[in-house]
DNA sequence: CTCCGAATAGTTTTT
DNA sequence: CTATTCGGAG
């Protein structure tokens, strides 16, 4: 029996049908990584290809190294020279071989949204945009989508020439583009582009990578944008190998410009595609597989699937609803411990995915005084960090000796008594001179107008001139050492004494480790390469399996992975879906945020729980949210509303002394809203079944219990008085035994 | 030039 | 609420 066996037949046939363009439409939870990493085996094995022929292209850098781990338990050997990483990681190892066909530098810098941001900032000021009509964030956004598009400075402009805050935009993605040129630098976006314009420009490039990359395979495809579809299929165009493996469900990139017509359209653009569906799903228990199917269901523009499963039926979905967001972080942080106090789980089984980043704050809180080990996915990055930017533009600044940026940022960090007039004349002067702001700085003594400025600018050239003829011979990070002691950064922090400093000083240590295993793992370790690493790097990449801890993240961070026990939080309609999508009049945005859903609740394997809020505090103002309208997609029979009972059994268990302390401390809500009063203080102390009294109709049955936006809506069979339907605040039920 | 406090604007989602 | 920006004093 060979492992190919082990397939079911679909996925058999995705995995042998190896030539011409292959489209996999796999549902979550499928097996989609499984196919792919059986395929790159039976290519390798049973058809003699070349691992060398081999790409396979994801979205992160995590899935590309679980991938080759995959793949290198099933094939014997080789598979170290497969290409196995994420569309940037390529094409940066593409362009630092040929880059300076397009007229770049092999050592250019790529930029950050930081960068990209004090780049625009610069440029705003020297084309006189006034910023407050037109925000930095919102020219970068508009120069991205045009990027994702292929469209040139130049396309944008004709296309635009009427709409006057459009032309500015134009002029200021032209002026940007040059700047970037000017400082040796791409920005993400540009990755792509330029390896496209590689292609196009320079033919024997092209087919250098198409004889190379004979087998090409594209993993989450539904998240990819029109330059990286450009990319696959003028590498996938002369071999026609093309596999590409997504699921239009899970398309939640469209703001970032992922074309979902990239996978509706295959067929139509690689017209002898074979079309292979995978809708058995592996992962989840039918009860959370019902529930997403039901949800995703209300779309219209989707391409029709059944999911379906083997799986037992497993336990319902529980929902529940809090008055306020301590208390839902409370719930889940009572729940999760208690579940691996009772040895149903592990703390890294569990997950707690939100829709947004600021919603990670309160777990945290909750979770440092349970003292529940929790790993945070996303945030503020590491290496966007002050303290590590600092040190990383020191990095810069030695590697490539025309980021002007780089040299900006430090040039007084730590104090040099350097400050902005002083800058601005440096900038002058190399601007009349046509020279890069480093360049300038060297000849700081022939610029008139500095004066006595200019002799506190002559030590810094000095120490980074130093610093760059050490780069023969120095490890970077000998060369990052060499930074902290001479800035005396460290010791400038070490002085402060403050709690936020000794973070820093972590954060710096923390940075020096991931140097030394850069270099550890590295064959050739070069500053260049090291930069390149940090740039690229996601948040998700740094999550490993090896710690014991629950995971917090944003749903899209979640794409991909999979979790015995998922937490959604923050079910609440201005939450998840988003306020914007809400008031926004297109519906499709409401469908963008239904998918992210469906990523949501698939991700679970045994246990899903949603849980909302009636209160929350956003931007210190406190909002009132009804539960989210993908709750009600879910049929109720699925859904396990675990009133009165089940949560005085949780309420029965002892709880450690910390998780007392925290529930004293929360105990009171500063405020109360008279309309949730009556329902916060009664509960409902009876569930559907449950015999109870009113004071007027007397001894009846519940037959219902429906919730409405603020209230219970209940319906009793009364003894005497027949059916009738009432809101539970009023009607003041009380359970008989 | 630097430091500090006040004012102000801002939050989806990310390689 | 919080991160960033701005303005004025030293």
């Amino acid at each position: 029996m060979s492992i190919y066996d082990t397939l079911n037949p679909q996925q058999k046939e995705a995995v042998l049908h190896t030539e011409g363009p292959v489209l996999i439409l796999a549902g979550a939870g499928s097996g989609k990584t499984r196919v792919l990493t059986h395929r790159i085996a039976y290519l390798i094995e049973e058809k003699g290809v070349n691992p060398w022929n081999i790409m396979a292209i994801t979205f992160t850098n995590k899935a590309a190294g679980e991938m080759r781990e995959r793949v290198d338990k099933i094939v014997g050997f080789g598979s170290e020279s497969i290409w196995v990483s994420t569309f940037h990681s390529s094409c940066v190892r593409i362009l630092r071989r040929y880059i300076d066909r397009l007229g770049f530098d092999h050592n250019f810098t790529i930029y950050d949204t930081d960068d990209q941001k004090s780049l625009m900032k610069d440029i705003c000021k020297r084309l006189q945009i006034d910023t407050k009509v037109h925000k930095e964030r919102a020219i970068l956004s508009a120069i991205s989508s045009a990027k994702d598009e292929l469209v040139t400075p130049e396309e944008y402009e004709l296309n635009n020439m009427s709409d006057f805050s459009k032309k500015k935009i134009a002029q200021a993605y032209k002026e940007y583009q040059k700047e970037l040129r000017k400082n040796n630098a791409l920005d993400f976006d540009d990755l792509i582009v330029k390896t496209v314009e590689l292609f196009q420009a320079c033919p024997d490039v092209l087919d250098y990578y198409q004889e190379r990359f004979r087998y090409i395979m594209v993993d989450e495809y539904q998240d990819t944008n029109t330059a990286q579809f450009k990319f696959v299929s003028l590498l996938a165009s002369k071999y026609k190998n093309l596999c590409v493996v997504g699921d239009d469900d899970q398309s939640i990139y469209k703001f970032r410009g992922a074309n979902i017509g990239n996978i509706l359209g295959f067929e139509k653009v690689f017209s002898d595609a074979k079309v292979i569906k995978l809708e058995q799903n592996y992962r989840s228990t039918q009860n959370i597989l019902n529930s997403a199917n039901e949800v995703i269901h209300n779309n219209i523009g989707r391409k029709e699937k059944s999911l379906w499963t083997d799986n037992e039926e497993g336990s319902l979905v529980h929902y529940r609803q809090f008055m306020n967001a301590y208390e839902e972080a409370e719930f889940i942080a009572g729940d999760i411990s208690r579940k691996v106090r009772e040895a149903d789980c592990q703390y890294k089984d569990c997950a707690i995915l939100y829709r947004t980043n600021a919603q990670s704050r309160l777990f945290e809180e909750k979770f440092l005084m349970a003292n529940i080990p929790y790993k945070l996915v996303g945030g503020v990055n590491f290496y966007a960090r002050k303290e590590i930017k600092d040190l990383l533009a020191y990095l810069k600044t030695v590697d490539n000796a025309r980021d002007d940026l780089a040299v900006r940022r430090i040039i007084n960090v730590p104090k040099r008594g350097i400050g902005a007039t002083t800058l601005a004349k440096v900038q002058d002067y190399a601007s009349e001179h046509d020279m890069s702001f480093y360049d300038a700085l060297k000849e700081a003594e022939n610029i008139p107008t500095l004066g006595r400025a200019a002799a506190k600018i002559e030590p810094f050239v000095t120490f980074v001139q130093s610093l760059r003829s050490k780069t023969e011979y120095f490890s970077p990070s000998e060369l990052l050492n060499d930074i902290i002691e001479e800035t005396g950064y460290v010791m400038e922090l070490k002085a402060e004494g403050t709690e936020e400093a000794d973070a820093r000083i972590e954060n710096i240590d923390e940075l020096i480790t991931k140097i030394v295993s850069y270099e550890e793992e590295n064959e050739d370790p070069t500053l260049s390469g090291f930069l390149e690493e940090v740039a690229l790097i996601a948040d998700i990449d740094t999550v490993d399996g090896d710690g014991n801890q629950v995971l917090l993240m944003t749903l899209h961070s979640a794409k991909g992975l999979e979790f015995p026990y998922v937490y959604l939080a923050g079910m609440e309609d201005g939450i998840f879906p988003s306020y914007m999508t809400i008031t926004a009049d297109d519906p499709a945005e409401l469908e963008e945020e239904r998918r992210l859903c469906y990523v949501g609740i698939t991700r679970a394997m045994k246990d899903l729980t949603l849980t909302c809020a009636q209160q929350r505090m956003i931007r210190g103002e406190t909002q009132y949210n009804k539960p989210s309208r993908f709750i009600r997609e879910i049929p109720r029979e699925l859904v396990d509303l675990g009133r009165d009972f089940k949560e005085q059994k949780i309420k029965e268990i002892p709880l450690p002394n910390t998780m007392k302390q925290m529930k004293q401390a929360f105990k009171q809500p500063a405020f109360i809203p008279k309309q949730f009063e009556v329902k916060k203080s009664a509960g409902l102390s009876y569930n559907v079944g449950d015999t109870v009294k009113h004071i007027k109709f007397g001894v009846g049955v519940v037959k219902n219990i429906v919730e409405g936006g603020r209230d219970y809506e209940v319906t009793v069979d009364f003894d005497k008085s027949g059916t009738k339907k009432m809101f539970a605040s009023f009607a003041k039920l009380k359970k008989v035994e």
